[in-house]
DNA sequence: GATGAATGAGGTTTCATTCAT
DNA sequence: CATGAATGAAACCTCATTCAT
């Protein structure tokens, strides 16, 4: 079997047991076996744990971003802000919804724990609030000051961040519903008096 | 000394060390050397590390729990449901922000370590978005299904965390300026025709 | 059972399986089996192999030289340098021929393994060898130029390291025969007329 | 490429990286790598590490060996002893000088590491110190006892030995400088009253 | 009540070695 | 003839946990 083809696997089960049971307490041993591989073939092809977290953080933060750009494209670029909006946000939580382990990977794991990863998505996280400072700052009827933009923007981050884990722990939640409530509480506050008083 | 002292000795150094560490990567030896006892006496009155954990976890909740209790007190209970809000959110920020490792403890580190961990701060997660979920309802100006509220507090819980980690990393931030984010946010959503609608 | 009478107890068990094996075929579990403890402890006293390994070149290395110093106290310093050169001779190889695995691990293993132990033993050797090169100077009856000294003490530590492992290794050969012949090739090429050239 | 050639390189391969960085802690990946063939043709030729190694080491006894016989030969054989003797010693010391890691392989990995090539390389030793031996009886001007002439050229290997790892590892030494010590500690102790006196 | 001494179990990592192609 | 793919075995090291004092 090729390397390439060998490497995904094992990612798949990396991401897997990494996403579930934590950096810490995933063994090696396990993620091997879920693969159907020894464990030295995955030392010999991922180098070390630190490294395979690193591989499985890197491709689920890559598929994420695709994903997400690719729902950005779905909707005309001359539409309605709302319409590209949702747009995303329903690209998000499907994407969230779909893949568990790496959107487990991506938000619980990879922050808590310490240097050589947080980075790592600290640069994924800021990308995305970012984006969506900047997409608040021009939604906005009335004036807004970059701080207070940018607060705004890692609430509502959090927001996406906890419906996708509601999403994914409550049976029977699709990602319309997600989208929709955050949707829901975002538009009105572009909008609001309050917001244009800031 | 007293044995409760002690006690609590132990348990702001397992706080402290839990919450930055994780439950892994934290050792037993780090805790005691840091509360300033031996290994045993840790066992002794502690008795195992999962013990000595949802120890950590139940003081921290209890102790964020009568910080936000006391805050809602504080505003007369007749007055508008505005301010009732801003105290709870004052109390909630001012708590996290006061207490960083603990706060660290329960919302990052609980959720990410397996299971004996997680269906105890699933709780004290539960008591907090039931209790949203019945504030959103009474201060929606428009019907507002249950479903929709439910959803719609887990997008304010998730908001109200991040912007506690948000506040915990960036400097110059103050509990103030969190909780009036979050107020920004949920203010015009409960009174938007968007909501009235649902 | 106190920690230094264990630790010894584990020093003995290393410099023995080291001096035998070599640094990199030892193995941490056969040096604990060997001093009748567990490999924690082995770890908890000495850090890890190489420390573990330092230690034992350390103490050997000191055991070497307290016993040669003690062989050149014995005699009186204002004997002949002859009677001097015997004592020291002496002491050295009865503490080489009492204490085999020290010596291995000295002469033959620290100077194998690679670069933290080579500087620790190169000392020792250095001392030794600036050591006899004083000696011969001294004793030497024709001038005799540095870089002729040095080159001669470097044969010399080498022939009295040769006869070392021969006495080791060859029964019936005891210290006093080992010093009779260092000292036939050491003393007349001291006095010699080719010595007088140079 | 024929085999041999291919068997030589990876030879030369083997003995440097078996000479710099000692038996176990060479790797066969190592060694293919720099032989510029793959692991498994290793195998195929050389069979085992094991094997691998002890090919290394008679090729380079039978090297250092050839090297000092055709010293020998080059003196006229009715010749004064000295001349025969000058002439070997610049064999031996050429040779050690110009092949660093065949002479640090024999001479230090062989012996530190254990049974299956201490025997191998006891056996070169023995033919050279048998061979000092006979060297000596006939040029000692007095009786010699057959005892104290294996002592005696024991000690004078060992000087051999220690010179050529000085005139290895200091600059600016000379296979001359070195042979010239060397027959300047041999060559009055073999005429003096002392060995008269045995 | 408190601790110095000790360990069983398990984790990451490496390496000599072998097939199937 | 040559190699990419793969592994069994074993090494170093750590940690939660327990006695005897």
């Amino acid at each position: 079997m090729p390397r390439a083809v060998r490497e995904q696997q094992i990612l798949d089960a990396a991401v897997r047991v990494f996403g579930r049971r934590g950096y810490r307490a995933a063994s090696m041993e396990e993620i091997a076996e879920l693969a159907g591989v020894s464990k030295p073939l995955v030392y010999l092809y991922l180098h070390s744990k630190e490294d395979l977290f690193t591989a499985c953080l890197r491709r689920e933060a890559a598929a994420l971003k695709a994903a997400v750009r690719a729902g950005a494209g779905d909707a005309e670029p001359d539409g309605p802000v709302e319409r590209g909006l949702w747009s995303v946000l329903m690209a998000f939580f499907t994407h969230t919804t779909g893949n568990p382990d790496g959107w487990a990977l991506l938000h619980r794991q990879a922050r808590t724990h310490g240097e050589p990863f947080a980075a790592e998505v600290a640069t994924l996280r800021a990308e995305l609030t970012d984006h969506v400072t900047s997409l608040i700052t021009r939604a906005s009827t009335g004036p807004l000051t970059p701080r207070a933009a940018t607060a705004l923007s890692h609430a509502l981050v959090g927001a996406a961040e906890s419906l996708a884990d509601w999403a994914n722990t409550t049976p029977a939640t699709t990602p319309e519903e997600a989208a929709r409530t955050l949707l829901h509480l975002t538009h009105p506050a572009l909008s609001s008096p309050l917001a244009r008083q800031r």
